[in-house]
DNA sequence: CGGCATCCTTCTGGATACTG
DNA sequence: CAGTATCCAGAAGGATGCCG
C-alpha cells in the first residue's frame, strides 16, 4: 500500500513538523528548528533529522565557522511533500476548531 | 502548529492506512479491513478504529445479524482527508520507486 | 464475526550531562 | 553551536486465547 510506504518515512512524533518548518524557511539551523518546534528535545530533533536525511528528504550542510554552523533544507524530493503538508495543515486547523469548539 | 494538531489524531502505525481503505470502499467490515491491511493485528485494528471513532473521523454501525455484522465508514469530516491521502499516496508510490531503485 | 484480556518484548522519548 | 551518551519510564504493539 502506497500510503504505508509514505508513512514509513514520515512516522515519528516530529517528522511532519520538521518538514513543515523547512517548507516555510527553506534553509534552517539546528537550534532554530529546536525553537520553532515547541516541546521537541535536541535528542529527538537530532534523531529525526538523521532519519530524514537517510531517506533523502533533507540535506545537511556544515559551514566551518567557529563554532560550526549547520543548515538543513528540503531536497527537491522532500519539497514534493509541500502540497501534502499544506492540505494536512488546513485540515488540522479545522480540526482544532472542531475539537476546541470554536 | 496546525500540522501537529492533525498528526495528533492521525498518529499510530495504521490510522492512515485505515482511512485510506475507507476512502476506497466507503463502507467496510472489520474482518475485511483486517485483510486489506497487510500486517495489522486485530488488537491494533480494534484500538485504532476506536480512536478514529472518538475523534469523529469514522462511524461504527452494528447490524444485529447472527453473528453480528459491523460496518465502518468515514464521516463527512473524515472524508475531507481524501485529498491528503491522495497526495500522500502518490508521493508514496514515487518514494517506493526511488528506494527500490526502479 | 468482531472484538476484549493478558502477557511480554521492543520502541519511544524525556531529562540530564558531556564534547569538539 | 550542534550535537552525542546514558539512564530510565512508559507507550506501542505482537501473539495467543477467550467470549457473546
Amino acid at each position: 500500500m502506497a500510503v504505508h510506504d509514505a508513512m514509513d518515512v514520515l512516522s515519528g512524533k516530529w517528522k511532519i513538523s520538521i518538514i513543515s518548518v523547512l517548507c516555510y524557511h527553506n534553509k534552517r539551523r539546528f537550534s532554530d528548528i529546536l525553537n520553532d518546534i515547541k516541546g521537541i528535545s535536541n535528542k529527538m530533533l537530532s534523531k529525526e533529522l538523521k532519519e530524514l536525511e537517510i531517506n533523502k528528504l533533507i540535506t545537511r550542510t556544515v559551514f566551518d565557522t567557529q563554532p560550526v554552523t549547520v543548515y538543513y533544507e528540503l531536497t527537491e524530493y522532500g519539497l514534493k511533500l509541500q502540497s501534502v503538508i499544506k492540505h494536512l495543515s488546513a485540515w488540522g486547523t479545522e480540526h482544532r476548531k472542531k475539537i476546541m469548539g470554536r
